[in-house]
DNA sequence: CTAATAGTGTCTATAAGACAATATTCC
DNA sequence: GGAATATTGTCTTATAGACACTATTAG
């Protein structure tokens, strides 16, 4: 913090304090990011991340502010959120010096919306959205944003238990695994991706669940353990 | 970002925008993590880290803001620097809703000056400095601050080349592996350090450059090779 | 019974660590 | 030569992946 603080408050440029959500999802078995249609210039009328101001009287931070855009705006309440990296900068926002504390968000596949408080939601596969000069490019630097969530997302799929966010409640470890798969866009090894969840002892079975109905061996139900509801668990060596 | 702007400038409570840096270095082959005497209220004298009010006037970005701080309070240029994460809320600082984009940034040891512009730098083993309730804490919330660019820190360096920028131009292979033991506070096999930086191809021998003067065999020289004097070099599977 | 996928056993390949031998220097 | 540390070779152990076998269901 400087040692001196500003003679006036006019003395400081106005810096526009933000925050914005890349809301991950998986559908058909790729990560679809949540887009909103800007009400508002700049950008009036374009699909873009959702975000809002920071209200400082009633957002108790940054995290805050980030899960009150995921409720107000996309009705989403209680899934995965960390914050992600902070993008600032004179030229990012033509209203003037802006700084947007991205957070990234995972959504259970199987509950995945439509609409939202704040009218349509769509969702677009992150599959060239995150490259530079797409057809369909995102306003600002959400291309960015968006880019900055997918490397972390899929770095920590690598060594963690992060994409059980994107699971609803039960799921079986063959769904888990394509879900891994998915998120990390290559095949993984069966016999070594259940050592691997065994090793991490983060889920348990639920007692005489099994999800059954096709034709083949039914397969046991799975449940995140009490212990790693909120926190990740993590690997020592990947996978 | 929100469909409805403020009315007017007044009607959005002010929130403070600033830069902290985690400045750390080795010291006797332990992290030190420099801090600076407190000129002005609030905890006017106390040792802190440095930091300063993001200037929207002349300060590209967060980052911009970050190096400004540290070559205008600490004199140190052209060092490693990262963004850490983002600090915020209305709690962590008595003058209202703040918010510190916290930067990470490594200063070799053969380099740590004493004295900076703004006064004597004071240069704290971070043991014992990032948990709770210390003897000397720190103000506002930079222990966690600390404590989270301690984390970050030990976590690259079990898989990329971080700790390289706690050396000097150059080192020998013994140095670094030191280095990396007294950042991930434990031993390291000789063998497996020496493999896993040669599969990183980030180092390069300096030709003809010893170190002699021991009684022993002289040691190489090595630098970092130029692809890799900005950017990390990462290993697969750790160490 | 057949097709289909779940779950497991086991062998092989690869990576990490232990140990020790050799290389060079200063004294 | 002797002490000290650098560097390298090689064996052992641990981990990851390939492959195939058994299990269980619907039809």
């Amino acid at each position: 913090m400087s040692p001196l603080p500003p003679a006036s408050p006019e003395d400081v440029p106005h810096i526009i304090c933000t925050v914005d959500v890349v809301l991950l999802t998986l559908i058909g078995a790729r990560l679809h990011v949540a887009l909103l249609q800007r009400a508002q210039a700049p950008h009036a009328g374009e699909w873009a991340l959702p975000g809002g101001y920071i209200h400082a009287q009633t957002d108790e931070d940054a995290a805050a502010a980030a899960a009150r855009v995921l409720a107000d705006k996309l009705g989403v309440h209680g899934v995965y959120l960390e914050q992600l990296a902070t993008f600032s900068g004179a030229r990012r926002d033509p209203r003037g010096w802006s700084l947007a504390v991205a957070h990234c968000a995972l959504l259970p596949a199987d509950a995945v919306p439509a609409q939202g408080p704040a009218g349509a939601i769509r969702w677009v596969d992150v599959a060239g959205l995150a490259g530079t000069g797409q057809p369909a490019a995102l306003p600002f630097d959400h291309a960015d944003i968006v880019a900055a969530a997918l490397a972390r997302v899929r770095s920590k799929s690598q060594y963690s238990s992060l994409p059980v966010h994107l699971c609803g409640e039960r799921f079986t470890l063959p769904q888990l695994q394509a879900v891994y798969e998915a998120v990390l866009g290559e095949p993984l090894n069966k016999v070594s991706f259940r050592r691997k969840m065994d090793e991490l002892a983060m889920l348990e079975p639920v007692p005489g669940a099994m999800q059954t109905g096709a034709a083949n061996r039914p397969a046991q139900l799975w449940r995140v353990r009490e212990p790693y509801r909120q926190r990740l668990a993590l690997t020592q060596r990947g996978l």
